[in-house]
DNA sequence: TATGAATTATTCGTGTACGAAACATTTGCA
DNA sequence: TGCAAATGTTTCGTACACGAATAATTCATA
């Protein structure tokens, strides 16, 4: 459709080019992980706490760009695991230290090797995407320091409230 | 932790850099979408019907670079708001076709411009981004046509299984 | 032309993901 | 000192996301 005037696609777009690879970098890595239970997420907070030693939710939450609101479920179920431990910081009990155990430790090298071998063996490990690494991050960095300059004008269509 | 020998950080990783990048922008975007209802992935099913016209779930879900167990729910709510209809093809009664509808149509122009203005405040709308957007491209295509070469080595740690 | 194989979509179970609200603790200041 | 504001975490509700199982239909061929 839409006939003449080229709109810009999809795969033009940068946001659309990132979401579908980082799906695809998912999928990629969970054929690895297989039945081990491993995901990225979980890879991401173990390298996190490997890279920096015990941690706070917030602090964590700042080096894994990810929310307290989505590691606290996910910190209970690899605390379950037993590859890491969340305990209450005893000089201020609102903190929660995360800690990697030696099993944490162990796995997180061999999960290091198995994302590494996949990064290569498609072309993508560190030696090779130097550039297209930075520039994603300055991305970043400019993404998390703006606010959208307007929101979108659409009539609200949140489900038609299925009167019930 | 990891005292001298420095292994390779997350931030140099590119699967991580993706991987955060693509959540600052979604969070960019829910920002701008307000509450409107309107999120990422239904931006991408409408953009994908825009440019391409009716279409069945599995040629969306190439399209839209999502899988059909993804599509279903989401095609099912965007039915409801009024914006796409889902007609069985009475030629093959397996095939679902999705095609955009008048109110489809005009909101996916509101979110177009409201996505590239998005972008453009932050220095990433098309015009800038052709080289590092063709380089995603290729990696994407890279990924998508490989099998990880080696499965992880890990004791499954699938959760304790709470002998229930 | 039957019937098993292949194709297409949906459902189901689990795991992120995040904003808002709830909760606990600590801080700041009257 | 005492209590409101600030801080840090968890909980809750909703929305993706995907593999596996299921269901419905069509195809292939014996």
């Amino acid at each position: 459709m839409n006939d003449q005037y080229d709109p810009i696609s999809l795969e033009q777009l940068l946001c659309f080019n990132v979401y579908s690879l980082n799906r695809a970098l998912n999928r990629f890595y969970q054929a690895a992980f297989g039945e081990t239970g491993m995901t990225y997420p979980k890879f991401v907070v173990l390298s996190a706490l490997d890279e920096a030693g015990p941690l706070t939710v917030s602090e964590l939450s700042a080096r894994a760009s990810m929310e307290p609101s989505t590691l606290s479920p996910l910190l209970k179920r690899m605390a379950e695991y037993g590859v890491l431990t969340r305990i209450r910081a005893p000089e201020d009990e609102r903190r929660v230290v995360v800690q990697l155990t030696d099993m944490g430790r162990e796995a997180v090298t061999l999960v290091r090797e198995a994302v590494l071998e996949g990064l290569k063996g498609v072309d993508l490990d560190p030696s090779q995407t130097g550039q297209i690494v930075k520039e994603l991050g300055a991305a970043r960095a400019r993404i998390e320091g703006t606010k959208p300059a307007r929101q979108l004008e659409l009539g609200p269509m949140p489900p038609p409230l299925t009167n019930c």
